[in-house]
RNA sequence: GCGCCUGUAGCUCAGCUGGAUAGAGCAACGGACUUCUAAUCCGUGGGCCGAGAGUUCGAAUCCCUCCAGGCGCACCA
């Protein structure tokens, strides 16, 4: 709807100047947008406060040029008026906002989904937790982040692969398998001091005993380092295997697990380190060997093969974006903990020496979670093993009520999560609220139904009957949903999504307690029904993208 | 010291990339269940948009300088 005012205000601009009625001037890039007063009608443009700017006239008088110019093709118009310095502000006729009710019944699911993407292949990289412990509160927020910006881009027409990336090779994994070690000694009635910078959390003694369980004590008398080695690979795949347990319960589902130790099995870092030197953007000290990021506004020059000879994991960094490059994604996503923002310039320049476009890498920061339990900060640290996992907080709060209050907030702002208010059932709890609006409706198309009364077609309602304030504005805000939704999927931003439904789930209940949907008059009741039905389309759209569910009854 | 993020109602936050009189929820106060679900609704109060200068028709939004909080500044990942 959006677009077709601007279109038809494009049009007109252009057959305006064409006539000799504006002084030659460019189209400039102007604003269609919904104002905040509703007195200032459904749609406003600042057209003619450009055209002024640029031509040194009254925006009033060119707006009234326009205005009297106008071209309606669709005849969607009721009016429109100048107001303010020089605003084009549109009204537009009922019929449209009825006509959206038909649409939205057609399309039912597909209603929202829209092709800007034209296909194009997109990843989402997310999570990427190193696998030596489970997922924590912290990486909730990003899995979720992740995963409905992977649904925004995918219900807005792109191809879309999400791929966590197991950062297997490094050497905390080395001191995975060395905690793992310590814990299976010290099961087995070896005494011994546990290192400082060992795990220390409890589910190292499960991996521990884990191991005892199927393999006893043999590993005792083996090699230390071959030990660790084994204990290593095991603990790293079973806690893996935990993390995507954790990770489905949370409703995040990825198509690739992507192995930083399988990078280096290929060589790829290999390679790359070879073609990156070949066109100079490797020189060496003598010692070490370093990449001139510099070169693409980092302030400092970076490490990418140490002095014993290892490469960074910086190196394998660039190897990784270059194997993403390959695969053909034109776009990339990385969502990353705000902790890591020190990074960004230096995988843009990376990225950009192998010859790829720094607009094509979205790095997207989110910030770090304040735990809260009835207003009281909970401590965390990881190495001590104190923090709330995952799995504790899909056990205590669900997993409905976490995703929607990890998507309540804009990402790069911090955002503090309480247990307590999280759990309660209670208006404190906004996701209950737009669910309650779903099952609200229906309970009413239920009862409808216990009634005898046949759900109608659109052909058989008369949608003029749909006269109060509140279901002009329940049609408006349902024919804005598809604009919405292309506004988040382009600014990466799902928080608008959840705005969206608390705005059109108060509008319901609002109307709800001020009408009676079924009543003794047959047409108004069919009218209601229909547009109800598909108050609840829209509610299950935006929720699904949300990935959170719309229940029948609460 | 340098860099990134944040600063909007008592609290938690929106504000659609520069628009018109800055909005929600919670908390406070006062009302509405014999009714399609009261996990709801209706009403009342509440603001130097951190501060100061600047850009222009127009600034919470953009530029600069401060102030405050968070996070970074590795041959860790």
């Amino acid at each position: 709807m959006k677009i077709k005012i601007a279109n038809l205000v494009a049009a007109t601009v252009r057959n305006c100047i064409a006539a000799g009625l504006i002084p030659t001037a460019d189209l400039p890039y102007m604003e269609v947008e919904v104002p905040n007063n509703p007195e200032h009608g459904d749609y406003a443009s600042n057209v003619a406060m450009i055209l002024a700017s640029q031509i040194k006239k009254n925006p009033r008088q060119i707006a009234a040029v326009i205005q009297s110019n106008l071209v309606d093709p669709e005849n969607i118009l009721e009016k429109t008026e100048i107001a303010g310095p020089g605003f084009l502000n549109f009204y537009l006729k009922e019929s449209v906002w009825q006509n959206t009710l038909q649409i939205i019944e057609e399309q039912k699911e597909e209603y929202g989904r829209l092709d800007v993407g034209g296909a194009q292949k997109v990843q989402v990289e997310f999570v990427s937790a190193n696998p030596t412990g489970p997922l924590h509160i912290g990486h909730a927020r990003g899995a979720v982040v992740g995963d409905v910006i992977a649904n925004l881009l995918q219900t807005t027409g792109y191809s879309v692969d999400r791929e966590y990336y197991i950062n297997d090779a490094g050497n905390q994994m080395n001191n995975l398998g060395k905690s793992v070690l310590f814990r299976y000694r010290e099961l087995l009635g070896e005494k011994n001091e546990f290192p400082e910078n060992c795990y220390q959390g409890d589910y190292i003694k499960n991996v521990a005993q884990d191991i005892i369980k199927k393999e006893g004590d043999k590993y005792l008398a083996l090699n230390e380092e071959e030990t660790i080695r084994n204990f290593t690979a095991i603990a790293g795949e079973l806690i893996l295997t935990e993390i995507k347990n954790d990770l489905r319960d949370f409703g995040v589902i990825f198509d690739h697990y992507f192995s930083e130790k399988e990078l280096y099995e290929n060589d790829g870092v290999g390679e790359l380190l070879e073609s990156l030197k070949k066109q100079g953007f490797i020189y060496s000290d003598g010692e070490t060997l370093w990449f001139k990021t510099t070169a693409y506004g980092d302030e400092k020059d970076r490490v990418v093969v140490r002095k014993n000879g290892e490469p960074t994991y910086f190196a394998a960094d660039i190897a990784y974006h270059q194997n993403k490059y390959s695969r053909g994604y034109k776009m990339i996503i990385d969502i990353w903990g705000a902790d890591h923002h020190g990074y960004m310039p230096r995988l843009w320049a990376g990225i950009q020496a192998l010859g790829q476009d720094k607009e094509s890498l979205k790095l997207i920061l989110v910030q770090l979670v304040n735990l809260l339990r009835g207003g009281l900060p909970v401590a965390m640290s990881t190495r001590s093993g104190e923090f709330v996992t995952l799995r504790e907080v899909l056990d205590e709060v669900g997993k409905d009520a976490a995703r929607y209050n990890f998507l309540m907030r804009r990402s790069d702002s911090h955002l503090d999560f309480d247990l307590e208010v999280a759990k309660k059932q209670s208006n404190e709890n906004p996701v209950y609220y737009v669910q309650y609006a779903y099952a609200r409706i229906s309970s009413i198309l239920k009862m409808a139904g216990e009634r005898d009364i046949v759900f109608p077609a659109y052909k058989d309602i008369d949608p003029a009957l749909l006269q109060e304030p509140e279901e002009i504005n329940l049609m408006k805000i349902m024919a804005r949903y598809p604009e919405m939704i292309e506004g988040a999927a382009r600014a990466l931003e799902p928080h608008r999504i959840t705005f969206y439904l608390n705005e059109l789930a108060s509008l319901f209940h609002s109307y709800y307690n001020k009408n009676k949907v079924i009543s003794d008059n047959e047409k108004l009741t069919a009218a209601r029904l229909f547009m109800i039905s598909t108050i609840r389309i829209v509610l299950q759209n935006a929720l699904k993208i949300l990935g959170v569910n719309a229940p029948e009854k609460m």
